[in-house]
DNA sequence: TTGACGCCCATAAAAACCCATGTTATCCCA
DNA sequence: TGGGATAACATGGGTTTTTATGGGCGTCAA
């Protein structure tokens, strides 16, 4: 599967548009959706998006939950109940819901950052301040930077 | 199978009426049923509802259990017994039992939350707390959402 | 008869669709 | 290698289709 990766800002219209950009379209429509996967992240104040891959990957870490048990109702409350199915017109461009532009300070414009697996969406300036921070603390982790085996994260680290 | 994605709050009207979701109707007609299979939760003031393909989740997974065993009469009891088949009218909406709307305190209006195989009717006001309090203790359950073997939910059996 | 229900039609708002344009990046050839 | 031709992309705007919602009318049953 391939990677997204690469940042890019893109001006919302009077219509409330977006264009995806097309790195990342293409990778999406590759994937046979022509649109995303889009959900505000329950980490920060930003959206998780991706293709049909990433939404597989949701419902696979999910299923592995009983299901009508706690962990799987509250997870897909955040993850199924909080997310969209966003179409692309022809264009490649989306309309962002109300609730996600309110939870990402979204308004005029919207950066589209590569996360591999999946990328997010931000509020440019919001993203400016957040990426310089994490490019200093990245230092911290760089000891979990090796091949072999997943390993569990290092909670706290986040946010 | 498609997943059920998202949030939609629509209006009952002076008939009792309410419009399922475009997107939650597309995905239960292509299923091969025009109506819903619906059942006020066990666990909390909203109610239960997919299409065919969770019907048979149902079953397959109360089949699982001992015929005459206690877990079956229990479960069955509350997944058949109160459940419903609810048709839909040409423009894709529904009426909601009396019994049901009161489980859940519906009156004007009705919110209903993905949440993949299944999703869920809910009083708008309720669920918006409840989704609040979720948002938050998703965080938690952060860790859980990793690739691999089912694993055991770590609730003590709470709310 | 009255009320619940199914079926049909109307309408405003929102979403999807289609076409146009300026700008940037890419390609090709001299 | 330079520069014009070409293609791709982000953006803008108009038009058509869906969708949610409202209401009317006939049927059936209590």
């Amino acid at each position: 599967m391939e990677s997204f990766r690469g940042r890019f800002t893109n001006k919302i219209d009077a219509k409330g548009r977006v264009s995806v950009p097309a790195k990342f379209r293409t990778i999406v429509t590759a994937q046979g959706l022509n649109g995303l996967i889009c959900s505000p992240s329950f980490k920060g104040e930003y959206l998780d998006a991706g293709g049909p891959a990433y939404g597989a990957m949701l419902d696979q870490m999910i299923s592995r939950l009983g299901m009508f048990s706690d962990a799987h109702d509250k997870l897909a409350a955040a993850l199924y109940g909080e997310s969209q199915d966003i179409s692309m017109d022809g264009e490649g461009r989306i309309v962002l819901p109300e609730d996600m532009r309110a939870h990402a300070n979204i308004t005029t414009e919207a950066t589209f950052v590569g996360m591999g697996a999946r990328f997010q969406i931000w509020n440019p300036q919001a993203h400016e301040a957040y990426r310089k921070a994490s490019f200093v603390d990245a230092k911290d982790f760089a000891d979990l930077m090796q091949l072999g085996n997943p390993i569990v994260p290092p909670t706290g680290g986040g946010a």
